[in-house]
RNA sequence: GGCGCCAUAGUCUAUCGGUUAGGACGCGGCCCUUUCAAGGCUGAGAGACGGGUUCGACUCCCGUUGGCGCUACCA
């Protein structure tokens, strides 16, 4: 039989460099076992995912070399290769399921599921459905539907007896019935969970192996029962380690740069992003860290992943792209890295009218400018410190920068604009007064080109990077204060587009 | 709280019952060098803890501790 593994990231935010390692790994396996590799867009959250951010991923993956043998851009025997295209083919699944009787309409209201569930944690039992509309008869269900009561369909789940997992990495798994979730399947608005639609794609894609990150081994069973339900052979299973922060906690944008974007805007090379990746996965011989794509194929092997959750470790990655630079690159091919990086006409064309009006000879652009070519920038605490805001505002007004910078779904100089009116408005002062710690943390200067335009043309990922590195100098913010502040702002958005409807 | 996963230097790893526990990043020193890098040589640095099993445990088993994940009509 014929290897197939998938990619099936959720086009949800930028591209996680955790989406590349699981890439990757899935990449080298097929192509080791003459496979093939799909990527399977899994846009089953109406709310969060866009086409933006697809788009965004589809690219970044290519970026890095990872090329995939179906796809919902590239086509395929199996497609569509988007989850909101088969919506089609998820409902006849769930009613197979409930005609089978494998699953069931519940009707019950969010409220009172959160109720149960804070009731059973202080019981101390496995938070989960309870099962009550199980006990309803098919006229009460029917009733209530006709009625028009909202309701989801569930997974009937045993509720004695236990499960096994097998899994490559780590061996037998097994988990007791009765702290499986009886999973939802179908939201109420018609769309299907990731699980369903997840079970469903695997088997009709004729998928393996499936290798996905760790945080999935509590799922396993759910699915494992998905799999008998529907009569399906359920794909060889093997849990990744998940890429961890600094401080051992899973690796998150709050407290690092997760995105392949900001690697390539930092300027890393995909091929020593990708070998610095493929080395959890890949025993080097003789010391050489240094493997191709090619070469990393040839090497792999499953047994080469330790399980301990690896730190991010962006010092090898220095040495490791400092390397490629300077060892792989001849000075023709490295001259047009450079022009590919930063030098290329759009980014000089953005940069350029913003700095015209501001000199006085061409030399000035140097010191002017040269913010637009670093990464990380030194910026002096006291220059952060001057303006008329005093340590705490400071503090707040970083912070608060930073949750915009999460937030905006478009990253264009007025919706920034905007952004630090609302961070103004809240702070109780002066968008001038505001912003002047900004140029400092951003342009590394008080004085500098617009900030708005400069922050556009950075990027988010360096914007969100030097405005952490900011706070940092400033002596940082506690959970708490977070937390507090981000409040803050959300309340006075909400306040003010109640305003604004109040006048409309 | 419940369930599950994990555990060799600061970090990434090798070892798959018998090794002076090997390598890489980082860090220190020396050499090379107009400077700085790079490069070469070199140094310090590890089996979380406690019980077993065994002639012999980093390696197998159990417990403790610690880290992590899941605990949603998100994936």
């Amino acid at each position: 039989m014929m290897v197939r593994t998938r990619v099936a990231p959720s086009p949800t935010g930028d591209p996680h460099v955790g989406t590349a390692y699981v890439a990757l790994v899935n990449y080298l396996f097929a192509k080791q076992h003459a496979g093939r590799f799909l990527l399977r867009i899994e846009d089953t959250d109406r709310v969060r995912s866009s086409d933006a951010a697809e788009t965004v991923i589809l690219d970044a993956l290519r970026w890095l070399g990872l090329q995939w043998d179906e796809g919902p851009d590239v086509g395929g025997p199996h497609g569509p290769y988007r989850q909101s295209e088969r919506l089609q083919r998820y409902a006849v699944a769930a009613n197979e399921l409930l005609s089978d009787g494998h699953a069931f309409k519940c009707f019950c209201s969010v409220e009172r599921l959160e109720e149960l569930r804070q009731e059973q944690r202080k019981l101390g039992i496995p938070p989960g459905y309870d099962g009550r509309c199980l006990t309803l008869t098919a006229g009460e269900a029917a009733q209530a539907e006709a009625a028009g009561t909202p309701f989801v369909v569930r997974m009937k789940v045993p509720r004695e007896g236990s499960v096994v997992i097998d899994d490559l990495l780590r061996g037998e798994i097994s988990f007791e019935w009765r702290t499986v979730d009886m999973q939802v399947l179908v939201k109420s608005d018609g769309w299907p969970t990731y699980h369903l639609a997840n079970v469903v794609d695997d088997h009709d894609m004729e998928i393996t192996h499936v290798m996905r990150g760790e945080e999935w081994i509590s799922s396993a069973p759910k699915h494992k029962l998905l799999y008998e339900y529907f009569g399906w052979t359920m794909p060889k299973l093997a849990h990744l380690p998940l890429l961890r922060n600094p401080d051992r906690s899973k690796l998150s944008k709050r407290k690092n740069p997760t995105s392949i974007l900001f690697y390539r805007r930092m300027g890393y090379l995909p091929e020593a992003l990708i070998n610095f990746l493929g080395l959890l996965a890949v025993t080097p011989v003789e010391g050489e860290e240094m493997m191709d794509l090619a070469t990393m194929v040839a090497r792999f092997g499953l047994e080469h992943i330790s399980l301990g959750g690896p730190i991010f470790d962006v010092a090898k990655l220095d040495w490791l792209n400092g390397r490629y630079l300077r060892e792989r690159l001849d000075l023709a091919a490295f001259e047009q890295r450079v022009r590919d990086w930063a030098l290329n006409e759009s980014y000089l064309g953005a940069i350029a009218p913003l700095a015209q009006p501001r000199i006085e000879r061409l030399s000035d652009l140097g010191p002017l400018l040269s913010f637009f070519f670093a990464g990380r920038i030194d910026v002096d605490v006291a220059q952060l410190r001057s303006a008329k805001l005093d340590d705490a505002s400071l503090r707040k007004a970083f912070v608060l920068a930073l949750a915009e910078v999460d937030a905006l779904a478009l990253w264009e100089a007025g919706a920034i604009n905007a952004a630090f009116g609302r961070i103004a408005d809240v702070l109780g002062k002066r968008l001038r007064e505001v912003v002047r710690p900004f140029y400092v943390a951003i342009a590394g200067r008080a004085q500098s080109v617009p900030l708005f335009d400069s922050m556009q043309i950075l990027g988010r990922d360096l914007v969100r990077e030097r405005l952490r590195n900011a706070l940092d100098l400033l002596g940082g913010a506690t959970a708490k204060e977070q937390e507090a502040w981000r409040r803050e702002l959300s309340a006075n958005g909400a306040a003010a587009r109640q305003a604004a409807e109040v006048q409309a």
